[in-house]
DNA sequence: CCAAAATAAGACCAAATTAGTCGTTTTAAG
DNA sequence: CTTAAAACGACTAATTTGGTCTTATTTTGG
């Protein structure tokens, strides 16, 4: 099954609470409980966004993280790649496209090539900001419980 | 990184190696040793093309595979489907949505069911058929060792 | 100005998935 | 009928991924 990380999925969902509320700055215990997420766990990936640029932690007492960018300036592909690494397909696609000692015998590099950029412009299609528009506001700790765009997925 | 399992990988290059030669009976010996995939992994790939019926096998005194479908039936999701499961990018969205727990929390479902659409749409553009057709007869074991359109992609 | 509490950051450990190997069964040719 | 080649399925090993813990930093309250 082709499926991204664990830390991925996780990681989107922490940006989508944080751009729910830009403003404000939020603890990584908070957002940890909100979106049922392990803390460590937590923490981790909120320290990856931060590496990455997508995220301002704020040390100390009260601290926290907020948005380093504009919600409208993060794509999917932002985020998953600031957990994961690029996205290359193959191995072959990368710097170190020379370790395959297939590629004399092997004609479908120029192939993956394109495959690898349209799996790319698939992810990054998609904006922070987009993720989040059509959301209620399910803010603080208080959570909606029964959301109308997720009932007509399930049925 | 986000990348396709090695098994993913070998299998579009067994079957590109099988499609460029439609008519014949590879067995797997001659198929492993043309794409340096090992003997027993590359087996493992083939017999799961059989059962995903991409492939048809032939048991016995030269025996071997070959195709099962027409080249241009056959896309690159087909193939990654067949070995590594169904295009699934996050938990939520197969058969098991109910399992995920922080279903109430999590408004985010339906982009994620565009963004897989999209993800696999990319991979299902290309054709076994496409992704062979550039690419110079490399037949038997005599394999060429200097493409041109490698070479554009290295430098 | 000092100390304590809360928080982020980094290093470490465990579990699960994936890749690879081996042995057995089946099948067709001689 | 015998023999040998090849597919098939079970098992073992390794890499990756996910989770936990400890350490260092910063700010607020006394």
């Amino acid at each position: 099954m082709i499926k991204l990380s664990n830390l991925a999925d996780y990681a989107v969902e922490l940006m989508c609470c944080i751009a729910l509320k830009p403003e404000s700055i939020r603890g990584s215990a908070s957002l940890a409980k909100q979106t049922k997420i392990p803390l460590p766990t937590a923490s981790k990936i909120l320290g990856l966004m931060v590496k990455a640029g997508l995220l301002i932690s704020h040390r100390g007492l009260n601290g926290g993280f907020s948005l380093g960018v504009n919600a409208t300036k993060i794509s999917i592909t932002d985020i998953i790649e600031a957990v994961d690494g690029p996205v290359q397909l193959t191995n072959c696609l990368g710097e170190d496209a020379a370790d395959c000692d297939r590629i004399s015998s092997c004609g479908t590099r120029s192939q993956w090539y394109r495959i690898n950029e349209a799996v790319k412009d698939a992810l990054g299609s998609v904006l922070l900001s987009q993720m989040i528009e059509s959301v209620p506001d399910f803010i603080g700790d208080g959570m909606a419980d029964d959301l109308p765009l997720i009932g007509k997925l399930i049925n």
